[in-house]
DNA sequence: GACGTATTACTCGGATATGGACTGTCCGAGTAAGTGTGG
DNA sequence: CCACACTTACTCGGACAGTCCATATCCGAGTAATACGTC
């Protein structure tokens, strides 16, 4: 099990977004992160597609986050990037084999379905109780300076 | 973020062993479940190598569970097949581009990889509170008729 | 009948091809700003 | 001085190769049961 690489990015993207009002275009995020700026594009085209960000077209556009980042959860950005789907897909192995399970009989999930479906729903709770701003903050905790504040001044110079 | 196919399988294969004290084949496994014999091979060396089975070879060998299915949590066989690496991997970003933070200050991870990690955490404390024995009762549970007990019998069976 | 040995057939184990998904890249469509001209 | 149209340059968006890992498979090493011959 791995977690796409491009979350790491997008989630950066959304933090560093949270300083600036104006739009921000993906070249200037991928220069500020040192990661490829096409490969970035991807990212943020699916984040505009999740509706977290708009995309600004023309000149001095770009890309603006659409709600304030304190109703922004951590796991709507993995979602938009990573999927909606559940880790773990039940192939319904108990339907196969000389001693298979009636199909009529396997209405509810089986045992271990719901167990993996379980531990899914507390992944997933877990990244929803954190939002981007809760993240900014913490930032802002760990580092002295209004290190975000720079970032955000960084992002709209020249 | 998808799980590995076969963590499926060893799980069903774990569940089924634990009605039946001497080794089964990964052919018999395999041909209950109706999947790939020697894929499965694969999963089951890998239980093997975690601990979690032992391997009996020569003539009516096979595989036996080490310990009581109350001692196998769900997430020492997702570990064993999948590997003990959290899903997501932080590439330190903080520490690149023009406005990189310098590595004396990155002692700690950073907040997003700690919110990462938090729910990584969690999704592993759901599956360490559930054990193959649990499974099988929920089986138990969940059929009329000793469906585990019927399976036991078919796989020591020819 | 009992023992020892050789055979045999069955098991696991690691090394080997194949496919799909993520990574990384490119160029075209569209738009807003800037510029120059005319009134 | 102001309004308008045009040029321009910059933006996003979807379509295109490269590379890595999971999938699926094969054959060789090892072992316990079995069959056979001998005492």
């Amino acid at each position: 099990m791995k977690l796409s690489g491009g979350v790491e990015s997008a989630l950066h993207c959304c933090v560093v977004l949270t300083s600036v009002a104006e739009p921000v275009p993906a070249t200037r995020l991928a220069e500020l992160h040192g990661v490829s700026g096409t490969y970035l594009a991807k990212q943020l085209q699916a984040l505009s597609r999740a509706g977290l960000v708009q995309s600004v077209q023309g000149k001095s556009g770009g890309y603006v986050l659409t709600r304030s980042p304190k109703e922004i959860a951590v796991l709507d950005v993995v979602e938009a990037i990573d999927g909606r789907e559940p880790a773990f897909v039940c192939t319904e192995i108990r339907q196969r084999g000389p001693l298979a399970t009636p199909p009529e009989a396997c209405a509810a999930p089986c045992a271990i379905a719901r167990t993996m479906h379980a531990a899914d729903r507390a992944w997933r709770a877990a990244l929803r109780e954190v939002s981007i701003a809760d993240i900014a903050r913490m930032v802002g905790d760990d580092y002295d300076g209004d290190v975000l504040g720079k970032v955000g001044g960084w992002l709209v110079s020249g």
